[in-house]
DNA sequence: ATTTGAAAGTGTTAAAATGACACATAGATC
DNA sequence: GATCTATGTGTCATTTTAACACTTTCAAAT
């Protein structure tokens, strides 16, 4: 598999562009997102996955192989939030120790394009390779700072997160196949970080035809069973294309 | 006023990131886009206003020098839209031979972050300098091809406006200061791409309240003169920074 | 066997928003 | 004063929204 990256890939890295990716998890509870580690003084420094491009890579190939390359994440879909510039981005003091011990030219002024996506945090347990010395999820509102501009680009990634919520469907990412309206109701809520009215909320999923009831039940819970569910996958992604106007919350 | 700009800047420039410029204007019947250009075998070669950073620059400083050098449109509000880093985007034979013009490194790699925005065409007419041979406004429609990736960056920049004039209010940059609400309706209808019901419109924006009808008419006109409006200063920062949540066309 | 706890599931109503639609008006020009 | 042209205005049927409470089903505990 590493092979197949490299091929595309000279051994020449762009000292000026990078990539960070935000992949956003649910766990059923709340969002967390995927952050690597590293030992530094008497703690630890976090950071999102991110590094120097390739000098003949696209944007977009380049955000494939850093995340897989830092956590072991592979073929998920990235959606490009920006470009973050600011001169200064990565000059705080333990910010360029980090750098120091990774770059051959650490003092490079470097931009980084930030991507984000959503995986189902069950299907990825996240390993740690190359630079970062673990990989984890964190929960989101458990996150106070982060190196260089990274926390920054995280509340960019969120504000994305919940502006697309309301113009396209989301979730076939986040959840499993089968999963309960009332996961798919967490869901939302955690994205747009405000109480959602069950029965409301209930009605317009329906309206929207992309998930179908299944004849199966869950089982084993210590209280009425609730209903499963699969995405529509036709009419998920005609809607995924097209969008509709307004989710409305 | 040139010299306000280059007190933030060293002199050597980034060559591996560019900055475009997106700038759009309104005719009272259609979008206009601003485009830089330059002689070409036997025709013209047009391009969106753009180059590349300095080493210490923010990329939002860079692209408001940048267009002004080219245009000399200044003090405006630019919104980034993205990073464009296909390896091969400044790789078609008629894009080398402008790059080798007016380029250290003609080859490097170049990834470009591009701006957009919005200007009342008639306070600006733009004066071409730096390298563009001349800066003029054309009809969006009648582009059918541009230098470099400039077309799919105005593509993306036509999608984010219709984006934007769904959640904020769009308009105050575009119309000059009294308008009517004809034009705005106009105004809207040319991005969208569609005519909307007249009455149905002007109720949308009345219960807005960004606009404030004045006691003064339009006089001149072959025809019923047209009332004659204002934005509300106040009410409309507001929308523009809270958004609302679907203007619901 | 019965009770208890916990989340699932379900419908109505009043208010607001939407979309469709047609004709009288005011001024300029001839 | 006739004509041309864009302005300006209201209604109604349909859809969408927000607010709101109780019964059901299973597992676990007693």
């Amino acid at each position: 598999m590493r092979k197949e990256i490299q091929k595309n890939t000279t051994l020449e890295l762009n000292p000026n562009v990078s990539v960070d990716c935000v992949i956003f998890g649910f766990d059923f509870d709340k969002l967390n997102v995927l952050v690597i580690n590293r030992d530094f003084a008497n703690g630890v420094q976090r950071a999102l996955p991110g590094n120097l491009i390739y000098d003949d890579e696209h944007l977009d190939q380049a955000a494939n192989r850093v995340l897989e390359e830092l956590t072991g994440l592979q073929h998920i879909y990235l959606e490009q939030i920006g470009a973050f510039g600011d001169p200064l981005r990565i000059s705080k003091e333990s910010d360029r120790s980090w750098l120091q011990s990774i770059r051959a030219q650490p003092d490079a002024r470097v931009i980084t394009i930030a991507y984000f996506s959503f995986v189902k945090m069950e299907d990825y347990q996240p390993q740690a390779s190359s630079f970062a010395k673990s990989a984890e999820w964190i929960p989101i509102n458990e996150i106070k700072e982060l190196a260089f501009d990274h926390y920054e680009i995280l509340q960019a990634a969120k504000s994305r997160l919940k502006q697309m919520i309301k113009i396209r469907p989301i979730g076939f990412n986040l959840l499993p196949e089968k999963f309960t309206l009332s996961q798919l109701h967490k869901l939302y809520e955690s994205i747009l970080d405000k109480p959602l009215d069950k029965r409301n909320f209930r009605r317009k999923i329906q309206k929207l035809n992309i998930v179908m009831s299944l004849k199966e039940k869950q089982s084993g819970v210590p209280h009425k069973p609730s209903q499963l569910f699969m995405f529509d996958k036709d009419q998920y992604l005609r809607l995924m294309q097209n969008g509709f106007d307004n989710f409305g919350f």
